[in-house]
DNA sequence: AATCAAATGCAACCAACTTGCACATTCGAG
DNA sequence: CTCGAATGTGCAAGTTGGTTGCATTTGATT
């Protein structure tokens, strides 16, 4: 019986422990994590590198299968990338910094890049209170 | 003769060589500058210690008369802001990984957050290629 | 010109991330 | 099943970009 996460896996190349659980955690997660966030969420016994996570981090962003994005404390935060990727959405909240991911929201841009630009993907980043530090403000 | 960067400054502080250069460069600048090119770009004499620049560029940015974006390489890249700030898009060449700022784009958002939600401002980015290395490939 | 809050310069520091290389694992071929 | 080459992993050490604390200097208000 294979995991999601395996048969997500398995058409880019090894299913390895590491990468099976990293991108089980991902799958699993809520809002975009940091690399110490999904470290902490690790078993011991999976991965007990900090260099391992790393490269399977930025291999599966290679494989499109996860996203990675820069927070305003120079760290980056990873996201299980659901299906396309285009028209993707996140949400920056300025009081905790958390990024949530805005599946649902499609934004409909509309704009024409200067002659020469040769476009390729866009990203919509929102700023402003999440529901829970909405609330407590 | 004050210019036009110190015109910029003194409404909110003082108007301090390092000040007043630092945002001459960025206004001259034709895309979003990183620490190091700003560095190059300055006279030997006007602040010769690094964390100086951190902290003018820092300054310009908490007055809002600086962009602070978030390059793939870890580092910050900066820009001036001309006038609103809403709406301004960036374009992020793969390529070269330089920063381009659209500030004729003003892309057209349609979107509705989850609820919850606040709402502070929107920021978009684009990636492809730009016209230099558009050209080259 | 005197004053003092605000800015600078220095030196040390820190955290996030990378590199090089030896060793272990995966998985398909036989 | 088992063997072996390609592919990942683990460790140690290094690099980079950015920060902190504190003594000294400086801008602009009086």
């Amino acid at each position: 019986m294979a995991s999601q996460a395996e048969l997500l896996i398995r058409p880019h190349g090894r299913a390895t422990p590491a990468r099976r659980r990293v991108l089980e955690v991902l799958l699993g997660a809520a809002h975009a994590m940091s690399h110490a966030e999904i470290e902490a969420e690790l078993e011991t016994d999976v991965c007990p590198d900090r260099v391992t996570l790393y490269r399977v981090l930025d291999w599966l962003v290679s494989k499109r299968l996860a996203h990675k994005i820069a927070g305003d404390d120079r760290a980056w935060r990873f996201n299980a990338v659901a299906a396309d990727g285009h028209g993707h959405a996140h949400f920056h909240c300025t009081r905790c910094g958390q990024v949530y991911c805005l599946s649902e929201l499609q934004p409909a841009f509309a704009f024409s890049l200067p002659p020469g630009y040769r476009f390729d993907s866009a990203e919509l980043t929102i700023q402003g209170l999440c529901p829970r530090c909405s609330e407590a403000a």
